[in-house]
Order: C-alpha cells, then sequence, then structure tokens
RNA sequence: GCCGGGGUAGCUCAGGGGUAGAGCGCUUCCUUGGUAAGGAAGAGGUCACGAGUUCAAUUCUCGUCCUCGGCUCCA
C-alpha cells in the first residue's frame, strides 16, 4: 500500500501502481470525468501512468494551466497523427503549446504545400482520429534504440532532438498509428478532444534559428465542448474588431502613408489630441516626482554613438550615417536619447547634493526595425518614448527606483490597467562575460530591483538572462486584442554608460564618484501605448480616468457602437433626448455622419453598481466631489451635450 | 530579412484577357412623429507602381513598393 496526499493535505490508502485517474475516481466520478492531468510530487504525470511510491498529489482539470496545456499537447499529437495521414512522409519537429492553443512544425515531404483548404481536411481528419478513441500510450526507450527508430523512419529532426537527450530520459508516447519522441504528459485517449480548430500557417525556423531550414507551423486550438470552441471564436471576431489599427484608421487616429514610407506613423489631429493627453498627463506627474524637462536634437555625431556603445550594436542593421559635404563628417539619426542626456549631465561638475537629477524627454528615435516586424503601431521604425534618465548616487538606487515603480503604477490605475505581468530580468550566472560591470555592483543592482518591487508589493516573474548587457531591468508587458504581449513600461538600471561618458559626481569625501543611471519610460512608447490603451479600452465604454485627471475617450464613429457603449452609462432614451434636442435646434435629426464628428467625449470612471459612490475629480480643477452614479450620469450627460453645442457651434 | 496570404470607389469587399461592380458612406432634392427610417437623381476608380507576353492586360508573367499572419528581433 501507499499514501497518497491530496492539496488538502488528506490523505489516501491506495495499491502501488494506482493512477491518477483511479485516484480521481475514487473521489468522485464526476471529478474522474473532468479531470486531465494529476501532478505527482510535482512533475505532471499522465492520469494512467501508475504511482509507485508514497506521494502528493493534485488533479488538473481543465480550470487548470496544467490540464490545458496537457490537453492542447496531446491534441499537437493528434494533429500531427493527422497530417502523417494525410501528407505521408511529413517529417516533425516540435509540437509544444502556446497561451492558446499549440503548435506543430512539420516539414512537407518535397513538392508538397498546405492551404487553408488543407486545414479543414485536416480539422476533420482530427475529428474523426479522435472519434476513434485511441489510448495515448506512455513508453520508456533506450537512446539507442530511439535513435535507430527515428533513423528508419528517416526523421532528421527528431533525430537532432533525441542525440541530445541523456539516455534513461526518453519517452515515446503512441496513439493509433501515429508514434512521437515526447516528454508527456498526456490525455489518456484522443477522445477528450471534440473541438478543434487550426488557426494559421505560418513559416517558421527550425529550432528559432534563421540560419536553419524553414518549417511550415501549423498553429490550432481545441476545445473539451464544441460550445467552448464557438466562443472562443466570437471572441476572436470581438477581439478584432477592436484591433488599433482598425479603430485607428475608422476614428482618424493616425495613419501610414506609402510615400512617406514603411513604419512610420502619422498622427491624425484626433490622435494627435488624444497623445499630447497622455503627455500633458504624465507631464504632470514627472513635474510632481521632482523631474525636469529637457530637449536634445534628433541626430547626433557618429562619435557619440561610438562612445555610448550603441553603434556597435545599431550601427550596421540601422538606418545608415547621414554624410554631409564636409568630409568625413558623420551624424546619425538617433536611435535612443541616452547619450544625448549623459551628455546633458557633463555639461558641468555635479555634487552628491545634486542627486539626483531626472532628465525627461518625450524623445523620438529611429529604428530600422525588420521589415516583417512592423504592425501598426505596436512595432514602428520612428517612435517617441516618454523616456527620462535618472542619474544618481548608490544609496539612492533602490529609492529612486521605487519612485519610478510609484509612476507605473499612478498610470495603469488611471488607465485602468490591471491586467499586466511584472518582468524581472536578471543576469546569467552562468555567462558572466555577457556583461559588463563589477560583479559587486550587479548584485547590488539586482537586490535593488527585487527589493523595490517586493516593497512595492509588486507580483513578478524573474528571468535569468534576459538583463541587457549594461544592467539588470523591470518590464511591464500587457496584452493586446489578440492576447499578444507588449512591453510597455521599463526600468533599467546601467552602469555602462556612465562608465563610457566618464560621467562624474563630487562626493561627500571631496573625491569622484560615479553616478548609477536609471533609463525608464513608463509608456513605453507613445506609439506602442496608445495602441494597446485602444484596444484595452475599445467596446469596454467608459473609458478610465480615475484619480485625478480626465483623460479624453475617443468614441466609436458609428452611431450605433458609440450607442452601445455608452449604455453602460446612460441608456439609449437618453442618448435619443440628446439627440432629439438637437435635432429641434436644427429642425431635423442629427445623422450618423454628424454624430460621429464630435470628436471625443469625456468619461469618469467605471460603473459598477447603480447606487456605487465615486468620488470624481477633474483635470484643471481637482476633486469635483462624491457623487452616486445617477448624478455622475447626470454630469455625464451635460458634458455630452457640452460637447455637442460646442462642437455645432 | 525569411515563409505564406493580400493590394479593385472614402470604408468593407465581389469580379475577372475585350478598359469595371455591390453594400455602406458622400452630394442634391423629396418624403416622413413609427425616423438609428424611406424615395429619386448624382459625384467618385489611370483596378498599388513599373516592365513583359498579347490584336487587346485591371485580369497572365516578372520586378518594385505597401500591407496582413507567423519566425527572428524589440519600446
Amino acid at each position: 500500500m501507499i499514501t497518497i496526499t491530496l492539496p488538502d493535505k488528506s490523505q489516501r490508502q491506495f495499491e502501488s501502481g494506482v493512477t491518477g485517474m483511479d485516484v480521481a475516481q475514487a473521489i468522485s466520478p464526476r471529478l474522474a470525468k473532468e479531470v486531465l492531468a494529476v501532478s505527482v510530487n510535482g512533475a505532471v504525470w499522465d492520469l494512467n501512468r501508475p504511482i509507485l511510491e508514497d506521494a502528493e498529489i493534485k488533479l488538473f482539470k481543465w480550470e487548470d494551466r496544467e490540464g490545458q496545456e496537457t490537453f492542447w499537447h496531446s491534441s499537437a499529437h493528434l494533429m500531427a497523427e493527422a497530417i502523417e495521414t494525410y501528407f505521408p512522409g511529413t517529417k516533425f519537429g516540435i509540437g509544444p503549446t502556446v497561451d492558446t492553443g499549440f503548435y506543430y512544425d512539420i516539414d512537407l515531404p518535397e513538392g508538397k504545400q498546405i492551404t487553408e483548404k488543407d486545414l479543414e481536411k485536416i480539422e476533420k481528419l482530427m475529428l474523426e482520429l479522435s472519434r476513434q478513441k485511441n489510448n495515448i500510450v506512455r513508453s520508456e526507450i533506450s537512446k539507442a534504440d530511439a535513435l535507430k527508430m527515428f533513423e528508419t523512419k528517416g526523421d532528421a529532426l527528431k533525430l537532432e532532438l533525441i542525440s541530445e537527450l541523456e539516455d534513461g530520459t526518453i519517452t515515446l508516447y503512441n496513439q493509433g498509428n501515429f508514434t512521437d519522441l515526447c516528454r508527456g504528459p498526456h490525455l489518456p485517449n484522443t477522445e477528450y478532444i471534440k473541438a478543434v480548430k487550426l488557426t494559421a500557417i505560418a513559416g517558421a525556423y527550425w529550432r528559432g534559428n534563421e540560419k536553419n531550414k524553414m518549417l511550415t507551423r501549423i498553429y490550432g486550438v481545441t476545445f473539451p465542448k464544441q460550445k467552448m470552441l464557438e466562443e472562443y471564436l466570437i471572441l476572436m471576431e470581438e477581439a478584432k474588431k477592436r484591433d488599433h489599427r482598425k479603430i485607428g484608421k475608422e476614428m482618424e487616429l493616425f495613419t501610414f502613408s506609402q510615400k512617406v514610407g514603411q513604419g512610420l506613423p502619422m498622427w491624425l489631429p484626433k490622435g494627435t489630441m488624444l497623445r499630447m493627453q497622455l503627455e500633458d498627463f504624465l507631464k504632470k506627474v514627472q513635474k510632481k516626482f521632482g523631474y525636469e524637462q529637457v530637449m536634445t536634437p534628433h541626430i547626433g555625431d557618429v562619435n557619440l554613438y561610438k562612445t555610448s556603445g550603441h553603434y556597435a550594436k545599431y550601427g550596421a542593421d540601422s538606418f545608415q550615417v547621414i554624410k554631409t559635404p564636409q568630409e568625413g563628417e558623420e551624424y546619425m539619426l538617433k536611435p535612443m536619447n541616452c547619450p544625448h542626456h549623459c551628455e546633458l549631465y557633463a555639461f558641468k561638475p555635479r555634487s552628491y547634493k545634486d542627486l539626483p537629477i531626472r532628465m525627461a524627454e518625450f524623445g523620438t528615435v529611429y529604428r530600422y526595425e525588420q521589415s516583417g516586424e512592423l504592425h501598426g503601431l505596436t512595432r514602428v521604425r520612428g517612435f517617441t518614448q516618454d523616456d527620462a534618465h535618472i542619474y544618481c548616487r548608490p544609496d539612492q538606487l533602490k529609492d529612486e527606483f521605487k519612485k519610478v515603480i510609484d509612476i507605473i503604477f499612478i498610470i495603469f490605475k488611471a488607465l485602468d490597467f490591471k491586467d499586466y505581468t511584472a518582468q524581472i530580468s536578471l543576469r546569467d550566472p552562468n555567462k558572466p562575460e555577457k556583461y559588463i560591470g563589477s560583479p559587486e555592483n550587479w548584485d547590488k543592482a539586482e537586490r535593488a530591483i527585487i527589493e523595490a518591487a517586493e516593497e512595492k508589493g509588486l507580483i513578478t516573474v524573474t528571468e535569468l538572462g534576459e538583463a541587457a548587457f549594461y544592467g539588470p531591468k523591470l518590464d511591464f508587458m500587457i496584452k493586446d486584442a489578440l492576447g499578444r504581449k507588449w512591453q510597455l513600461g521599463t526600468i533599467q538600471v546601467d552602469y555602462n554608460l556612465p562608465e563610457r561618458f566618464e560621467l562624474e559626481y563630487i562626493g561627500a569625501d571631496d573625491k569622484r564618484h560615479r553616478p548609477i543611471m536609471i533609463h525608464r519610460a513608463p509608456f513605453g512608447s507613445m506609439e506602442r501605448f496608445v495602441a494597446v490603451l485602444i484596444e484595452h479600452t475599445a467596446g469596454k465604454f467608459p473609458l478610465w480616468l480615475t484619480p485625478e485627471q480626465v483623460v479624453v475617450l475617443p468614441i466609436s464613429e458609428k452611431y450605433n457602437e458609440y450607442a452601445k457603449g455608452v449604455s453602460d452609462f446612460l441608456n439609449n432614451s437618453d442618448i435619443r433626448s440628446l439627440v432629439d434636442d438637437r435635432n429641434e435646434k436644427i429642425g431635423r435629426k442629427i445623422r450618423d455622419n454628424e454624430l460621429k464628428r464630435i470628436p471625443y467625449l469625456l468619461v469618469v470612471g467605471e460603473k459598477e453598481a447603480e447606487t456605487q459612490t465615486i468620488s470624481v475629480r477633474r483635470q484643471g480643477q481637482g476633486d469635483i466631489g462624491t457623487m452616486r452614479w445617477s448624478e455622475f450620469e447626470q454630469l455625464v450627460q451635460t458634458e455630452v451635450r457640452e460637447q455637442l453645442s460646442s462642437f455645432y457651434n
């Protein structure tokens, strides 16, 4: 007999060799129906893998990430099985899960190509295979046997993977006629997979290296219920409507021009208004935090970037140097603002009493991003960073870092960004040669970031080896409408640039010391931020505005969407009456195209309950007072009315 | 940059070797307390750009530019 400990610490006795599924059965038949995977002493296992010794286990259902991953990973195998049937001779790379669903990298037989139509057929095939209810069987295999097996199949990709694995750790999974090298875990059988949608075909380099062969990557997503798939597809449709590129065009916020060049966004009047509101807001916050605005040119002498080290990094792959009539004179479009700011710091001798010095600039920078990478406003070639550099003493580092986190909190709160990820990026301890600066300084900087984040109550994920070569950093990521993650705010500690620019301050000891530099951009860039903001807020009117500023809300151009969006706030009859008022004045109804020209609607807060009391503040006026929602709605109505009349008069 | 889709009216898109269509929008007029409506008339396109094949190219071929989904990269 062995003892199985459940998450609630309760213990049960079972025969040795009991499976996760057996335990689930013993608890309840319903659980047994829903359970997808089991963790045994922390490792996720197949449900039907025998447990031989005492263990702590946890059962995972669809609601658990582990359950979904198991489900989707098995789905990837099912897809591979279907593809092998559909295109015999296909070689398989890897088939992992992603945030939503899974993919498989495949190498199609010579001359074969896969199209959207093929996907539908493969989907059908997958469902047929699923109905065969084939058991997914795990088996351990020696390295030699594994190599032999995939050699006979002629599968070079798998051979490469196997050759890197240690003997004794290699497992195979089989279902029906399909066997794949795999660590697992998997579902007990294929029948669990009830709904399939293959979402995309894409090219991908083998093992992510562009020198390797380009494989075909097929993305898919599966669900245990057909209804869940339908809901998912509707969600994706909704998300597409929120795409900032679509809304940006509809609302005339920004545009691109073929003649101006790719990746170079231009802000239309309404978009400029929105952007300036954000800039003003941040400037105000920064002023409170002791920042000083500075301005620097868009170009700089090549030597500036050679000093900073950016030339080495951006030189060859960037916009090329600008020549002048003067022989040997070369300038570059600035790829970042830091070198200029360092020269501002070096403008005069600094005392330890002067520090910290906080220089802020909405600095437009230019980077030659790979053409295939450009994407709406989220990835462009010319963009404006809400940049600032803080030069401080080592003893000020942590405190300054915390203050930057405060600023980011203020912004995220103001704009109702709740669902973000904070990532601490540290150096790779095994590769000290990758980083500059003394290990002591690195230790200090990393500790400062970790402690600052902790003291601010920030929930973070830590990534080793993700640090910049000059220092560790803290990044904030937000998802766009389609769930893609974008890095927005970033705070980076830098020991490198002060060194390269020989920045100094005179300490209390009358000796020269090197300041530490913090790079930070709470928005990241205005372009990317506005993009994410649009997707984040679109469709869930009212926009935002909480603490002490009113930010403009772009309203959708379509009357229907407008009415639908605002109905959270004001019901439709309110809107109609506003329109009717206007109607009387001008002797006829306001038409859609007139209404849509009203550029912005001011709204505050987010409605939670009819009777909820909220405190409302207004930019430039501060606190307006505490009021109920009904009163607040009145206020908003007045706002709308004013906007309407100011628009027409 | 690489792999694979696209580029036709302001927008969303259909079409396809014989120089263009729809819906919405736009303009003018009419109608209308069932109106987030209806009617009539109208404006608007060198079918992304360049070259080639052809009697004839928006349609086929090639190149260029732009764009979309990914890969690598990044704010």
